[in-house]
Order: structure tokens, then C-alpha cells, then sequence
DNA sequence: TGGCCGAGACTTTTT
DNA sequence: GTCTCGGCCA
């Protein structure tokens, strides 16, 4: 009856799918299948009636995971997806908390601020409180925020040991105090105030406990301490919860995420089946291989590993570059032969650890005519006039969101200056209301705003949503500010395209409210992938690469402080993070894997020397085939291994020292006394007088 | 109100 | 090197 379901799995795969009501920690590698087990055991569920479409939750982290598990999941099974609770940690509490806004403490059409709105909102407060905005630096302030509500703490909970973490704290309690009036919420206000909500409703949370008898969670390593203590409180004493991760591919601990959930689960779970998916369907052994390698290197792990019924493929290409536009150089050069070969450019990905290292290769790229594409920076619903566009609705809306009216009562510009706004907020603050509320007293120019907002909410009542836009857009004058400005085509371009967005969106789901599109702006802030019809060459940081797969991929910038950088040393267990960086970018490879690295680059304005990463010499020799050594010249002239106090050194080159290893000249003092400044990888950098030092080059 | 200039930063990022 | 932000001036 369901062998259809279950054809195309392998063994491991088919006992995690067909598990009974019992918790589990699935162990997927990199190219396991985890997608296909995830869908696969909600359908074969769903299909021997152990339980309703209604009573499973599944959870994932992009919206676009839960997207595709909906379309697969809709293709495995002919029922109606669209009530079905699978979605984000935020998308789910959002829904939480629209349901039950009352038990919430939120008005029914509370808006979410995105993380560019709740800076906004932080600056203004810093400003309103008198703060010292270089002692409390707004970023700062919200990294506070962020991190105390993603551990689940409010204001009043928080430790202030000194006059710093005092006055933190108190601003974090005024914070929560605005939003509260204005009626917005934070994206881990979100999660905090649903988890708060079922905590403290024992009705509320047992109805929901009763209906979600299966839960599931996709990319567990990434769950915050948040996010697993509100899957604890969902799940109750007895439902069975699907936990499925790869410790191995945690690359987010910087922002929250905590492996070590893992380890909670089986412990709070009391998890009798720990499964692991090690066969990977997508790369050949060598790449394989190189993946395993590093990844031992770690000692946090709960251990795996990777391997393919393929055969071992080609080796990895490694190239030792001059710099960095001769890395550029040589990757044009790989790529346009990849494509004389046939292979598509989307089917090839160069990854980088930081965004800075794109310039370089897209300029190569431009230069050789070769279509690329970059992946990261503003999303469609991030830009400016898009968000102008939403401020306007949200006002629509809502016209009690602060940082809605602050960001368009005077854009386009109607005279309403920082003295009018400063005599407003005066107003606001007296009455404990909203800007918009004291606007109503006012006169002249504000006035006449507040006559716009209202006249664009009678118009828009009884649109269709498409409709509304269209009009709110065409009485915002945002159109025509735009046509005066130089590069404002691409702006009236996306704000016609904001319309075809409601369309999409109206089509797309059953809700066509404005309040619902507004949130679907902020919790989904739009693809960073444009036209996939457009066969372009993908280059994106190793971040973004997590869940991709490409036939070709480079790794450039494989030096000491580049990748692993030079931030993660001081971090703790930052090197073991980049580790698994390193172990996600491998793994990205179906068939071919280049390596490179620059001996010298420009970073920051300046030119720096690193000698290569130490990932480099965690993989088996055998797996690797050396291009070749782009060295300078003069280096090649002297030949290797003599040593040599005469000679002048060359600052950039390799060395070795009998007591501290490897390194690379920083910096050359000539004279009598002539000495070298070493940056060694293990010994850190020092001055060393030629006169002693037995430096011997590489 | 807009534009210009200097200072300072500058991993990674989804929701 | 390059971008953003804030302050200041016309």
C-alpha cells in the first residue's frame, strides 16, 4: 500500500521514515536525502492514517525549505497542503499569535518589523532616552536585544553588573514598551511572545499538544535555545518529534544556533533511535574523502561519516596563485574551459568566506565576458522604494506604526521638517500616544499628511489587494518623485513590480488582506536568486552555498585569516565553526572540486601576505593534484631550500624556521643588523635578526 | 533640503 | 579600497 512511498529509499532512510510515535534524531550528511526523508515520512504518515494533514507540524528555516517540502509533499499525496502547519519558527508563531492576538496582548493587526525597521526604531529611541549613541552604538544595542530574547530573557530578567549593562538594560525595556504601544513585533519577538504565550496558557497550549501529535524539524543544529524550548512546550510529555540535523553543517552559531540541542534532545527526549544518513548521492569519493578528512579534525562531534556507492572521480584541483587577480585569472580561465566542455555556468559555483572577496572575481569575470551572478545584498522587499511603498500600506493599515509615519511623512518631500517632527514627538510623548495620534491635532503640512494617509484608506477599502497597491503607490507620489531622479527607472520598475507581486501573492495563497501581505513582505524578504533561465556562473559566500549543489565548485581565498578568518580564532570554538564551513563548501561538489589560494591580496586597502589555510593540509595528499606554483620570478631564480642571509628577502614569501615553523615575511629591514618581520602560522609574528635566524625559504 | 566631505569600519545572515 | 553614516554648510 505504500511501497510507492518508499521504493527509492535505502535502508536507513526507509527505518527513519516508517518510525512509529516515537521521538528521533536523524543524523543526515551533507547529500543524504534528509529533504526526501523529511517529506517522504510526513506523507507515508499521513497515507496509513496515523495521522490527519492537520495534526503534524513541521518546521524548517527558510521559508523556501518549507515551500519545497509543500511541493513535494503535494506530489507524493493528493490532499490540500494549504492548511497545513509547515513553515518557519517565525512564519508558525506568526500564525500563533494572529490566531490568538488577544491572548498575546498584540492588537489583531500587529506588523512585523524586519531587522533594518528595528534599527530604525532603536536609533529613534537612543535619541528620544539622550543616550550616548558612541557608548551605546544602535547595532549594539540590538545585538542586546536580539541575543537576550533568543536566549528567552526579557528586560526585567536580564544581569546589569555595571552602569553599562544597566542603562542597556533599561533601554531594552523602553524598547519592548514602544513596540508595544506602537503594536509591532521583532522577528524574535515573534517566537518569545508565542513561546510566553503557551507557556503561560496551560488551555491553549494542551489544545495545541493534543492536535500536534508529529512534529518535525528540519536543520535542527540550527535551532536557538528559543526555538527548542518552544518545540518542548508544543511537543508536551508525549508527542514524537522528528529532529533531523548534521552537527556537522552547524555554520550559525554566530547568530544563535546551538548544536548542542542535539544532544539535549536525545537527553530531554529520552531518544531511543539515533539514525544516521551517511550515504551521500551526491559526490564522487575523492571529494568525499577530503570532506571526511577535515571534518575529523574536529573534536565536538557526534561523528559520521560520508560515503558513495560512486566511484572516486576526478581529483582536486589545487592552485597556488601569486595573488588574488591571479587566482581571478586562473578561475576565468577553468571556467570558460568548463564551458567549452558543456558544462552549464549555473551548474558551476565559486564560493568565497566573505563578500568583500567578490570584487576581484567579478571584475576578472566582466573583463572575460563570462555571465555571473551574485547571490547576497539587498532583497526585492529590503530595498528603499519598496519599502517606502510598504510604509505607506503599512500606514494604511495601521497608522499607529512609528517607524512606518517617520519613514514617509516627508518622503517624497512635503516641508515637514526635523522641527515640525520633533514638536510631533513632543506631542506623542505627552499624550503616551502615537505620532499619529498627535498628528491629528496638528496643522499645515503635517495636516495635509494625515489627510492623504486617511484618503488613501478610503480608497483603498473594498480593493481587491493588487488594486490597493496600485493606488497607494499612485497617491504616495513616490512615482513621480522618482521620475526625476537620475537612477529612478529601476525604482519605478520595482515599484510596478510590487504590484505583480500582490498579484503573485493574491494566486499564490488563499489570504488576499492587506495585513497578510504586509507580513508576508517582512517574513519573507524575497528571493536572492533572479531568473533561473539565465545560465550565469553563481558566486556566493559558503553561507549562502549550505543546501545548494553545483557539478563545479571553487573555493578561493584559502589562506590563514581569510578562511579560517582571522575573527574566528579569538571566538570560541570559532576554528572547529570554520571547520565545518570548510566541510560545507566541500561538500557543495558534485564532480569537480578547485582549491585556491593567493599569496598575497588586497584587503582593506592594503595588500596583506597569508600563507595557505590549514584546511589545505587536513586533506590526504592523494586526493589532491597541485596545478601549479604561480611563484614571482625572483623566488623561482634562487632555487628551493638553500639558505641564504645574503640574499635580500622578498616580502610575501614563504619561510620556514627551525623552532616556529612555517610563515610569511611581513616586512624587511635591511642594514647591518638586517631583520624580517615573520607572521607564523603557529608562532604568531616576530622580528627576527637575519644575522641569527636560520629562515630557510619555502 | 540636499549635497558634500571626512571618519571609521570591515565575517558569516534568515526570519 | 569602498561604502555608509553623520555632521555641516549653502
Amino acid at each position: 500500500m505504500t511501497e510507492h512511498l518508499l521504493v527509492a529509499l535505502n535502508d536507513r532512510q526507509r527505518e527513519a521514515v516508517t518510525l512509529g510515535p516515537v521521538s528521533a534524531l536523524i543524523l543526515a550528511g551533507a547529500g543524504s536525502g534528509k529533504t526526501r526523508v523529511l517529506t517522504t515520512r510526513i506523507a507515508w504518515l499521513i497515507h496509513n492514517g496515523l495521522v490527519s494533514p492537520q495534526g503534524i507540524l513541521a518546521v524548517t528555516f527558510t521559508n523556501k525549505a518549507a515551500r519545497e517540502m509543500l511541493t513535494r509533499l503535494s506530489a507524493m499525496l493528493p490532499i490540500n497542503t494549504r492548511g497545513m502547519w509547515i513553515g518557519t519558527f517565525h512564519g508558525l508563531c506568526n500564525r500563533f499569535l494572529k490566531t490568538h492576538h488577544r491572548e498575546a496582548n498584540l492588537p489583531a493587526m500587529f506588523q512585523i518589523l524586519d531587522a533594518a525597521d528595528q534599527l530604525a526604531v532603536i536609533k529613534r529611541l537612543l535619541k528620544q532616552m539622550n543616550v550616548d549613541e558612541q557608548k551605546y552604538p544602535a547595532r549594539q544595542v540590538q545585538a542586546y536585544i536580539n541575543g537576550a530574547k533568543e536566549e528567552g530573557l526579557r528586560a526585567d530578567r536580564m544581569e546589569a553588573y555595571d552602569r553599562h549593562s544597566e542603562k542597556l538594560r533599561e533601554i531594552f525595556a523602553e524598547y519592548d514598551a514602544q513596540c508595544q504601544r506602537e503594536g509591532v513585533v521583532d522577528f524574535a519577538e515573534l517566537l518569545l511572545r508565542c513561546h510566553e504565550m503557551l507557556g503561560r496558557d496551560s488551555v491553549l497550549r494542551r489544545h495545541y499538544q493534543e492536535r500536534f501529535r508529529y512534529i518535525l524539524v528540519d536543520e535542527f543544529q540550527d535551532t536557538s535555545r528559543l526555538q527548542y524550548s518552544w518545540l518542548k512546550l508544543l511537543a508536551g510529555p508525549t508527542n514524537a518529534v522528528f529532529a533531523v540535523g548534521d552537527d556537522d553543517q552547524s555554520i550559525y552559531a554566530f547568530r544563535g544556533a546551538r548544536a548542542d540541542n542535539m544532544q539535549d534532545f536525545q537527553r530531554d527526549f529520552n531518544v531511543q533511535h539515533v539514525i544516521k544518513l551517511e550515504q551521500n548521492y551526491r559526490s564522487h569519493s575523492n571529494i568525499l574523502e577530503a570532506a571526511n578528512a577535515i571534518i575529523a579534525h574536529n573534536k565536538n562531534r557526534l561523528g559520521k561519516n560520508l560515503w558513495t556507492a560512486e566511484g572516486q572521480g576526478e581529483p582536486i584541483r589545487l592552485f597556488d596563485a601569486y595573488n588574488d587577480q591571479d587566482e581571478a585569472a586562473f578561475i576565468v580561465d577553468e571556467v570558460k574551459a568548463l564551458a567549452a566542455e558543456g558544462v552549464a555556468l549555473s551548474q558551476i559555483a565559486v564560493l568565497y568566506r566573505s563578500n568583500a572577496q567578490s570584487r576581484v572575481l567579478e571584475h576578472a569575470l566582466f573583463s572575460a565576458g563570462i555571465s555571473y551572478r551574485v547571490y547576497g545584498g539587498l532583497r526585492f522587499f529590503e530595498r528603499a522604494e519598496i519599502k517606502h511603498a510598504l510604509a505607506y500600506l503599512r500606514l494604511v493599515a495601521n497608522p499607529d506604526d512609528d517607524t512606518a509615519l517617520l519613514r514617509v511623512i516627508n518622503f517624497p518631500a512635503r516641508g515637514i521638517g526635523a522641527r515640525s517632527l520633533e514638536q510631533l514627538q513632543e506631542a506623542a510623548r505627552g499624550q503616551e500616544g502615537s505620532l499619529w495620534q498627535a498628528a491629528q491635532t496638528a496643522g499645515g503640512k503635517v495636516a495635509a499628511f494625515t489627510t492623504l494617509i486617511k484618503s488613501m484608506q478610503e480608497s483603498c477599502n473594498g480593493l481587491p489587494l493588487p488594486e490597493m497597491v496600485a493606488a497607494v503607490i499612485q497617491m504616495s507620489g513616490l512615482k513621480q518623485h522618482y521620475l526625476t531622479e537620475k537612477e529612478g527607472a529601476d525604482r519605478i520598475a520595482n515599484l510596478d513590480e510590487l504590484v505583480n507581486a500582490a498579484i503573485t501573492f493574491v494566486n499564490e495563497n488563499d489570504a488576499d488582506s492587506l495585513v497578510d501581505f504586509l507580513t508576508f513582505a517582512s517574513l519573507e524578504a524575497g528571493e536572492h536568486q533572479a531568473d533561473p533561465g539565465h545560465d550565469a556562473l553563481q558566486l556566493m559566500t559558503v553561507h549562502a552555498a549550505k543546501g545548494l549543489e553545483f557539478h563545479t565548485v571553487f573555493i578561493s581565498g584559502l589562506e590563514e585569516g581569510l578562511f579560517p578568518h582571522e575573527q574566528s580564532m579569538i571566538e570560541h570554538e570559532g576554528l572547529e565553526e570554520e571547520r565545518r564551513l570548510m566541510y560545507v563548501a566541500v561538500t557543495r561538489a558534485r564532480r569537480r572540486l578547485y582549491l585556491s589560494h593567493a599569496q598575497s591580496r588586497m584587503l582593506h586597502g592594503q595588500v596583506r601576505y597569508n600563507i595557505p589555510s590549514r584546511f589545505l593540509d587536513e586533506i590526504p595528499q592523494a586526493l589532491l593534484k597541485r596545478l601549479n606554483a604561480r611563484v614571482p620570478s625572483q623566488a623561482m631564480q634562487t632555487g628551493g631550500g638553500m639558505p641564504s642571509i645574503s640574499m635580500p628577502w622578498r616580502i610575501g614569501e614563504g619561510v620556514r624556521h627551525p623552532k616556529f615553523g612555517q610563515g610569511v615575511i611581513l616586512a624587511y629591514e635591511g642594514g647591518s643588523d638586517a631583520r624580517v618581520q615573520v607572521n607564523f602560522r603557529d608562532a604568531g609574528t616576530k622580528w627576527l635578526a637575519l644575522e641569527y635566524a636560520k629562515l630557510e625559504k619555502l
